[in-house]
DNA sequence: CAGTAGCAAATGTACATACATTTGGTTGCC
DNA sequence: GGCAACCAAATGTATGTACATTTGCTACTG
């Protein structure tokens, strides 16, 4: 399962490469420009140009004319939709991240199921946890995965890994796009003990739905302290090619 | 102010034209492929291909090899963010809309002057609305706009009228694009009475910036009661030309 | 030494072309 | 009538080219 079905299109194996980079500290001072990228991995300006746009999409570098694309130092608090990770939220916030796995299990969730489209028969992979940053929670966290690609994640120690490094590297899923709802809701008996806070406390209840190559593979639900927590999103059309993300300001 | 530094791309010219004609009613039967578009607009395939993405990045239209782009009819209740215009919204779901005006007026708000990045001196316009939905208040809509822009505005009558259009038609300003960040809140007492709801229901509080030709011409604050409303967001990169919005899951 | 004019580099826009892949319909056979 | 093979149309991917526009640096001039 989720092989490619093809090979991926050129212009996003550079886009996932140059990311990987990017995260990786790689590009400390100074980032190629097109035409450089163009040499590099011997293609077009054109396909280097497409492989530049999801990262400007994502607020990871910002361009104009005249001058090459430069790393955009961003401000954590207001990037989660972007970087899409809570692990490298909290910590690139300079606190300590921490996950208290609540339950770590293969189950049969049938609203998730219903959610991944996945057939009725199959388990799901079911991760629980508890975020902390510096002790202190701040997120209620819950992940469904289809066993058929998560699998290998049932023995990983969760208290202090990203999820989707873990999904890369032992399932070989890169997770490349999907769709959220954000709503409001209370926090009700349950949350307010986790969370520790009032049953009346506004949560930010996120539920993401996560694809790799076509295929669904997370069902995720969020809840995040209203008071600790803000998404960040662009809207409207942007360029197919020009500025988006903080140039857009 | 707020005129083209330039004249706009070819191609988003002929995007905010799609667009229009979309809302419009127009090919209720049956969508121009990107041939057709670039014959009629004389321009390159390349250059009609360019118009569509911000159509599909907004989930209006959808693509895929072989068969020609199609009007995506879209679950009102989901996509608040992609057509951003709560009017719509509520019109389109089959419900009655009614905004009752509570304040419209030029004022000097110093935290809006801010997010605007206007002179200091200038005055705004301010809109401050209930929204009803069938006669039931479902969110407060508070929107500053330089004066220099949304002077025309003041005389408006904004009881049943999209704050968008408006503001295209007598200012000739059209709204392309921004930044939204999104909280979960209480709604206190203030609000809890003009939403006739418990001061410890949680809110959802969208504050809006949004441009047009590089000028931030809006800031927008919209409180929506929790429980009637969510937000929808596609996350992670989209392909450069290919499918993204509904097609992606 | 400061200010300006000019130049080179890089991105933004647009075009033309070619081929791959998918979809949908048509044709023809059984 | 149903099924399969084929074919045409449309989108997806990729390359190459050309020119406009902006940026940043350099060199020249007052």
């Amino acid at each position: 399962m989720v092989e490619a079905t093809r090979s991926m299109p050129r212009w996003r194996q550079i886009a996932d490469e140059l990311r990987d980079r990017i995260r990786a500290g790689q590009y400390k001072s100074g980032f190629p420009g097109e035409l450089d990228l163009a040499a590099e991995f011997s293609v077009s300006r054109g396909t280097a140009r497409a492989a530049l746009r999801p990262l400007r999409e994502a607020g990871l570098i910002s361009a104009s004319p005249g001058r090459r694309s430069q790393i955009t130092q961003i401000d954590p608090a207001s990037q989660y939709g972007a970087i899409y990770s809570l692990h490298d939220l909290i910590v690139s916030s300079g606190m300590k991240h921490r996950s208290t796995v609540l339950q770590q299990h293969l189950t049969a969730d049938p609203a998730a199921t219903e959610q991944l489209g996945t057939p009725v028969g199959e388990p799901l992979f079911h991760l629980a946890r508890l975020r902390h940053a510096d002790d202190q929670p701040v997120a209620f966290d819950e992940v469904f995965s289809p066993s058929s690609v998560a699998a290998p994640l049932i023995e990983v120690d969760f208290s202090d890994a990203p999820f989707y490094r873990e999904l890369r590297v032992r399932c070989g899923v890169t997770v490349q796009g999907g769709s959220e709802q954000i709503q409001a809701v209370p926090a009700g008996d349950r949350f307010a003990e986790l969370l520790a806070c009032a049953p009346e406390t506004p949560l930010l209840l996120v539920e993401r739905l996560a694809c790799s190559n076509g295929q669904t593979v997370e069902y995720r639900r969020t809840y995040f302290l209203g008071d600790r927590f803000r998404v960040a999103r662009p809207f409207g059309s942007s360029s197919p090619n020009g500025p988006c993300g903080p140039d857009l300001l």
